[in-house]
RNA sequence: GCGCCCGUAGCUCAGCUGGAUAGAGCAUCUGGCUUCGAACCAGAGGGUCGGGGGUUCGAAUCCCUCCGGGCGUGCCA
């Protein structure tokens, strides 16, 4: 089904065809015409601009273009009226047969009302959040998790094939470092000596897990596996990884995220994708040693400065470098269509060196797609928070979900641009929990289940040429707008033109609530606003659900 | 120094592929519950869109420059 929007575009495009055809207007190639919401309901429920930007190149008034546009619309069951407006504006009113069906529309196609197929099952792929498996996911991780994931919704919603991953990088410095720090704790705990490493992990955080890996592998006081530190070392490796990440796991669904797989970088020594990466440099004479490095010929493509494959002090392969075979992974062995990273802006300077890597490896840029999330601040009575993990002042996902509802966390986060650094007072968000958005646009739902609730006859039947008042009309337009807001998210890969459509819908749906007395003495009324009502539940709940907010019935 | 992001109402933020009167939530003030849920509604106040230049019929939006904040800047990830 076409969106609105992209139907006036086509009447439009033939009008101008027509007019350019009887020589009164310009034969000139006419650019992608834009169908706008107004921002004002006089407007219209739709309009264009096109005669503006038209005027220049067919050397005519913007006023007298639209009038030639106007006047050579073919026949169409959608638009019922075109006016222009100063200085050339175009805008259309739709015929009330369209409104009609669109509605019916809704109630029949219900879950998959303002869905599209612009993907055309292409795979994809969201790779977001692939924190160390260090510690707790941390707050200043959350506003990617909750991001991503929305972002993914809205990817399957419209028709791609979605895998959400979790990269998980468990065989670098970080990871060593954490073990060896957890075996310092433990051999300690026993008055034995184990080196603590520097720059290791330390906090509460670190002391639990190792308390919690005594107890799972049942060390004791005399125990001879403590004797062999290279064996133990790897128990305590696999032990910390298995709980560390379990949490993370756990943390996540929580906060309404979900993965479909969960990646581990050691796995790419094990399918020896490491070793095609390194081939494929090699051969193409990327690769050169320095200083007891080996490196990357960076510059070649992207990046101002070479990047280190192979640190000189250990002979371990860097990050960059693992990054780099799991994007080979990613596009040469699985074969994504496309793939969208989401990265914390502190990850930025790795960008134009991922690029250079698909660039190596052969790989159009275009199909990737990388993401940066601001940073996000948390603000505590004044205090703003620094939060780190080795350090251990940790304020993890786990605390904040026990602040802060799920629900109010999420909406709070994809109601901003990723672009924008966003501050998240602590103290407010619990204190003002109730008078959050989110609520808001759940309560417009609620009140709607309510009213359908109390609804024991039959009203499939109803005539909506009676839907007449404005707040039924301005609903119906907003009713009209939810494919082509999806859309927008799509191309725009936002979210909070969907947080925003929420609050718009909610703030019309009470409106007309105020207004607009569903269940009345005037039945065939009644029939026709409880249609109206169901078309506007179906919106919302398919809505929340690519926020994933919970569409409460009952609050 | 260089690179990326941001600067819009008292606060937190939308709007930025140029378009009509710059918006929302919170906060403040005034009014509204015997009728489907007042977690609501109606109304009011509040703006040099960081400053300055430029492009354009038209700039919060594009370009230049300056100021301010954040993040990053070859062997952590």
């Amino acid at each position: 089904m076409m969106r609105t929007s992209t139907e006036i575009s086509k009447i439009i495009k033939k009008a101008i065809d027509n007019a350019q055809s009887k020589n009164i207007l310009s034969n000139i190639d006419i650019p992608e015409i834009i169908i706008e919401k107004p921002k004002v309901e006089s407007f219209g429920n739709w309009s264009s601009s096109i005669s503006l930007s038209l005027s220049k190149q067919m050397k005519k008034p913007p006023m007298l273009i639209s009038e030639l546009i106007k006047d050579n619309i073919d026949k169409n069951e959608i638009i019922e009226k075109v006016e222009i407006v100063k200085p050339g504006f175009l805008n259309f009113y739709l015929k009330k047969e369209f409104k009609n069906k669109l509605i019916e529309r809704i109630i029949k196609e219900k879950n998959n009302f303002g869905s599209n197929n612009l993907g055309q099952r292409k795979k994809i792929q969201v790779e977001f959040v692939s924190v160390n498996p260090t510690g707790p996911v941390h707050v200043g991780h959350a506003r990617g998790a909750v991001v991503g994931s929305c972002l993914s919704n809205i990817l399957e919603f419209c028709g791609f094939e979605v895998t959400k991953e979790y990269y998980i990088n468990d065989a670098g410095t970080q990871i060593e470092l954490f073990v060896r720090s957890i075996l310092h704790h433990i051999y300690s705990s026993f008055n034995l000596e184990y080196d603590a490493p520097e720059k290791g992990y330390v906090g509460s955080h670190l002391e639990n897990t190792a308390n919690e890996i005594i107890s799972l592998l049942k060390i004791t006081a005399n125990d001879s596996r403590l004797e062999d530190q290279e064996s133990i070392f790897n128990l305590v490796r696999k032990s910390a990884l298995d709980i560390t990440i379990n949490n993370i796991k756990k943390d996540l669904i929580d906060l309404g995220v979900n993965y479909d797989k969960w990646f581990y970088e050691s796995s790419l020594f094990d399918t020896k994708t490491t070793d095609k990466a390194m081939e494929i440099l090699k051969k193409n004479d990327l690769i050169y040693e320095l200083d007891g490095a080996t490196w990357f010929k960076s510059s070649k493509f992207h990046t101002e400065q070479d990047v280190v494959i192979k640190r000189s002090n250990d002979g371990g392969h860097t990050y960059f470098f693992t990054d780099l075979a799991y994007h080979l992974d990613k596009f040469l062995i699985r074969k994504f269509d496309k793939v969208i990273n989401i990265f914390g802006a502190d990850h930025h300077s790795h960008v134009d060196r991922l690029k250079s890597a698909l660039s190596a490896l052969e790989i159009d840029q275009n199909k990737l797609n990388i993401l940066l999330i601001q940073i996000v601040h948390f603000k505590n009575q004044e205090k703003v928070e620094k939060f780190s993990k080795r350090s251990g002042n940790i304020y993890s996902i786990r605390d904040l979900l026990d602040t802060v509802g799920t629900d109010s966390i999420r909406f709070n986060f994809l109601n901003r641009s990723v672009d924008s650094q966003q501050e998240f007072d602590l103290e407010l968000s619990v204190k003002e929990s109730s008078e959050n958005p989110v609520y808001y646009a759940q309560y417009a739902h609620a009140r709607l289940c309510s009213i359908l609730d109390s609804v024991d006859f039959d009203y499939l039947e109803g005539n909506l040429d009676l839907l007449d008042t404005e707040y039924e009309k301005k609903l119906i337009d907003d009713l009209d707008f939810f494919s082509e807001v999806v859309v927008n998210s799509f191309h725009k890969l936002q979210t909070q033109n969907l947080t925003k459509y929420a609050i718009d819908i909610a703030k019309d749906l009470q409106k007309f609530y105020e207004n607009c007395r569903v269940l009345s003495d005037d039945l065939e009324l009644s029939k026709a606003r409880i249609k109206l009502v169901l078309s506007c539940k179906i919106v919302l709940n398919n809505l929340f659900e690519l926020l994933n907010v919970k569409a409460p019935e009952r609050m």
